[in-house]
DNA sequence: CGGATCGTTGAGTTGTATCAAGACGGGTGG
DNA sequence: CCACCCGTCTTGATACAACTCAACGATCCG
């Protein structure tokens, strides 16, 4: 169940096979939900974490006005509610946005594994800097980037992430997700986003046909997103090497 | 130094005295910095946080075209570069937005706190998630909400924050940005900032004379920002009792 | 006094939203 | 097997929020 999540914590946190099969240990209760369907919704306070196995999840809320903002997108090896593993109830929903399988772990085998291996803790700290690196670009993006380059950037950046669990392939990969999805993610309406993937289209960087995104120009994406991969600490040398 | 952030930690985390006297134990050599000067500029490894004691700043990051978004304010009391602490180069720059001092705690003296009182890395950790709360709201803000709301919502969730510190009495603080700071913060133009102002005044929701800000109508400004302050975990309710 | 920074105004442009309707496709039930 | 329906994608027309450019006023400071 932690296999994709051990390989992407590899990349800035590798852990001692001691550590590895601690987290591999216990077998784990898995669940199924289909599309739109909440894994946590808001305010829940269920004592367990869940870690996505297969398919796509993402958290949002949604405003008085009827409005949803999407606010991260979790692929499989990431944790989609890490964060009630110290505040409980959270203040914004998680869905499944296509079928999607996720590993229950409740908090208190968290918290045991927590104490026996400090390292994990540390692990998990950096795994939610992470997520807040993934925050703040997305604050970028939907800042100071207008359509065009939102969407590039989005893409480019899911791609690099699938590909880092092994999900992308020269530059394709599955993204179950509907224009109306991309659009609360970057803040843009249906439309916009229709007419704005038909110029990436046009403009020969990406075909996106079903749920098959296909990359045609990987550099010329990042060019027009001005996409800069450091955040996603894909790499070891930004490993830090603590030894607690 | 970690007077204030003790105070806001005791929200949603309480130390013990022991707890408490270790992180006030040794003296910290304290920075003062001026408006626009870097506090730890993007790549930097130096193998300390900086605790804001007093003055304001921020996280940004400026873009090919020479665009920059602010992505983060830091208040007394606040951790400013805490992910440097697991990944000790950022990718964003943190400066100070006014005449700011800055507390410098190594790396090496939170480690050993950390090990000494594991609470103390939670409550570190747990002062991420609210950062990354924080985020997410700023995500909520600037793709879904227009230019008056924004405003509005940011400047209700300064003064709840300030507020907390102690910095904020009867909805009137000082706040030492610019327009085009603000702006940059929200996404939006400094000539935008200014127009949009003059409604909110116009509205007699605030009033902002120099560096000082006046809420006059706080319930209108929540009600105009859809302002739901639960993500700043202000409220002892909020607390887990973790007791590692 | 001159220069720099910040706030304010006006005019014109553009990116994006909204509304409305049609096209396509897959699934279901008769 | 067809008819129908629903969700999604697509297109067109129109409206508006926010941007840009440009200039001027107000402070503050050396």
């Amino acid at each position: 169940m932690f296999r994709k999540w051990i390989f992407k914590l590899d990349r800035f946190c590798p852990l001692s096979s001691a550590e590895r099969d601690a987290l591999q240990g216990g077998a784990l209760r898995t669940e199924q939900l289909h599309r739109d369907q909440d894994i946590r919704p808001a305010g829940d306070a269920t004592p367990a974490c869940h870690l996505v196995v297969d398919g796509f999840a993402c958290d949002y809320t949604v405003l008085a006005d009827g409005g949803r903002q999407i606010v991260a997108c979790h692929i499989p090896g990431d944790f989609c509610d890490l964060g009630s593993f110290l505040f409980r109830a959270q203040d914004h929903s998680v869905a499944a946005l296509s079928t999607t399988t996720v590993a229950v772990i409740q908090h208190q085998v968290l918290l045991d594994l927590a104490q026996r291996y400090p390292r994990i803790l540390f692990a998990l700290w950096q795994d939610t800097l992470v997520d807040m690196a993934v925050h703040r670009q997305a604050l970028i993006n939907i800042g100071r980037r207008n359509a065009y380059q939102r969407i590039a950037h989005f893409l480019c950046e899911l791609c690099l992430r699938l590909q880092a669990v092994g999900l992308a392939q020269n530059s394709v990969y599955d993204l179950p997700l509907t224009q109306a999805d991309l659009g609360d993610a970057l803040g843009l309406s249906v439309v916009h986003v229709n007419r704005t993937l038909q110029l990436l289209r046009a403009a020969g960087l990406i075909s996106w046909r079903g749920t098959r995104v296909t990359v045609q120009d990987p550099h010329g994406l990042e060019r027009v997103a001005g996409f800069e991969p450091a955040y996603l600490k894909l790499h070891a040398t930004d490993a830090m090497g603590l030894s607690p």
